[in-house]
RNA sequence: GGCAGGGUAGCUCAGCCUGGUAGAGCAAGGGACUCAUAAGCCCUGGGUCGCGGGUUCAAAUCCCGCCCCUGCCA
């Protein structure tokens, strides 16, 4: 069985989450789903970013102790990966015991290689970004990307980590694993990045204690970022025996702005430690509402909960993967262009193109075959639906989730057509006369939703199980071996049931959205 | 300022590598049908392909310059 380790960024533990953190999970999870369905040995973790002087001083403003305050953060994210059925195994939070002996694990092997020294830092630090800013950075004495906040001068003496080391090592990493960053555009960005030399960072603060205490140095705290980054290992037991379960990390899906972090920082601290690396750092895109976050600012209707209200858990999940490519950035005019246009989906590609074919299907089945379907010969359907379930998983492994789902919606249309093509209704009326070719139509039209449930599983698990379990599927979602859409190569066992399939008929899977006028 | 990507129908985008009478989906208008969520299917309208120049029999596509947008780095 393939072992897949998959991981997205911690979120820090600051506010609450909003559309664009919903935009990562979900992609995260489609693709978590995606390798569950093809039989892969899955391991999916999320969590939270709880140390650093930011969060400290939310907590004091609010009067909150501070691990209350965490707490309190870390389940109500929680609470909203549970309402878009967001499939992770496990959910580390880096104020943890096994984090804590994680982080001191990897700064004792970064030790031991000789890699952190002592020197004293002057600098501006930005306490919203969590790292220092050199003086021709700021934009009127302050951080460009968070004006609001003073920024603050800082003297300490530090340990430092000799990140200069490793550009070397680095760019022939990714000289010999173009796969390491990924989508290439991110690649080339670290590649000049790399190029243009490294500085040595810090690797500790003093004076802060709100972190992880640095081994050997009771008075200074672990760098956040190093502290952060090592909950991908922390999550697997590291450093005790039974890591290499998971470890290394099959893929880390990150956002675009912290390429440097993952791409650069990351693999030195685990060449420096002796660990392994990951195998691939995937930085996705933005989903913005002109050019900002898509939250509560923007417009009330924005607010998370009520976009997943609007038209449902799957609709909304449906919608992000279907509107923002995986590689790329979505940004929407406006708060009402952004509602238009899921409603716009939801009406013209969820009620009108699937959840019509769902229903036609099963009423013909019904009317014609008193919701009992044998076997009949194969159709140009069940061509059209092995051609399209080939290029939705060439895309779904190259991580192209928009484009998986557009193959599915390609099959959708393609199974509408074909209804009209070969008119059920005009067949039944022949009565005996047709009957074959009514069989293998119906037959064929059931095939290929089984095959749509499989591949939109992933996507949009609660609707696809429903689509399954009405086209005689059983409850639960298909697997890809045990759908009828094998992945590319295997033999499409499933694809011909022998046994009668009994297609149910239900309420309408997605109600037509009619706005009051 | 340096580097990268982009500017094509009202909207979102494909086509550009490997030049040859502009494509898809949505939205709009019309038609035939009836299994279906007044859904589906078929047809139609609509674009000086950012601007200017060059190469070529022929350029959205190749080359040069400029303008604008985005990202990364300064």
């Amino acid at each position: 069985m393939t072992r897949f380790y998959l991981t997205t960024a911690i979120d820090y533990a600051n506010g609450e989450p909003h559309a664009g953190h919903a935009f990562e999970k979900v992609g995260a999870d489609v693709i978590a789903r995606y390798r569950r369905a093809l039989g892969d040995d899955v391991h999916f973790v999320i969590g939270m970013d709880e140390h650093g002087q930011g969060i400290a001083e939310e907590a004091e403003r609010r009067g909150t102790e501070t691990q209350a305050f965490v707490d309190e953060l870390a389940e109500l994210w929680a609470g909203v990966w549970r309402r878009l059925e967001i499939s992770n195994d496990d959910f580390i939070r880096t104020t943890e015991k096994r984090h804590r002996h994680a982080v001191e694990a990897i700064v004792e092997g970064m030790k031991a290689s000789g890699d952190l020294y002592v020197d004293s830092y002057a600098g501006y630090y930005c306490v919203r970004c969590e790292r220092f800013r050199k003086e021709e950075e700021l934009v009127d004495g302050r951080c460009p990307y968070h004006p609001k906040r003073e920024i603050t001068w800082t003297e300490e003496e530090n340990w430092f980590f000799r990140l200069s080391r490793y550009r070397d090592p680095l760019l022939s990493h990714l000289e010999e694993h173009p796969e390491f960053v990924q989508p290439a555009s991110r690649r080339n960005e670290i590649l000049r990045l790399l190029e243009g030399g490294l500085d040595d960072i810090s690797a500790s603060r003093s004076r802060l204690p709100w972190g992880i205490p640095f081994p050997g140095a009771d008075d200074h705290t672990v760098y956040v970022w190093i502290d952060a980054l090592t909950n991908y290992l922390s999550a697997t037991g590291y450093p005790d025996e039974g890591y290499a379960r998971w470890w290394p990390a099959t893929l880390h899906i990150i956002g675009k702005d912290i390429t440097r972090f993952h791409c650069v920082i990351w693999p030195a601290m685990l060449m420096s430690a002796g660990v392994e690396l990951p195998g691939t750092v995937w930085a996705h895109g933005f989903v913005s509402v002109s050019g900002g976050k898509i939250s509560k600012d923007a417009g009330s209707e924005l607010d998370l909960d009520e976009l997943i209200d609007r038209h449902g858990t799957d609709a909304f999940r449906y919608f992000l993967v279907r509107e923002a490519p995986w590689d790329g950035d979505r940004d929407f005019a406006s708060a009402s262009e952004l509602l238009d246009r899921f409603d716009q989906r939801y009406n013209a590609e969820l009620a009108n193109d699937l959840g019509n074919l769902v229903s036609r299907t099963a009423a013909m089945v019904h009317k014609y075959r008193q919701g009992s379907i044998r076997v009949g010969a194969e159709t140009p359907l069940d061509e059209a639906r092995a051609s399209f379930a080939a290029s939705y998983h060439e895309r779904m492994q190259d991580y192209l989730l928009h484009e998986g789902l557009k193959e599915i919606f390609g099959l959708v249309r393609r199974a509408n057509v074909y209804v009209d093509e070969v008119r059920p209704w005009e067949l039944a009326k022949e009565g005996e006369a047709a009957a074959e070719r009514l069989d293998a139509a119906l037959g064929s039209l059931v095939r290929c939703l089984r095959g749509v449930a499989a591949m939109l599983g992933p996507f949009m698990p609660s609707k696809a199980a429903e689509i399954w379990l009405r086209m005689g599927g059983g409850e639960g979602l298909p697997t890809h071996s045990d759908a009828s859409v094998p992945p590319a190569g295997a033999s499409g066992e499933g694809a011909k049931p022998t046994t009668p399939l009994e297609v149910r008929r239900g309420p309408s899977l997605f109600p037509r959205y009619e706005p009051e006028a």
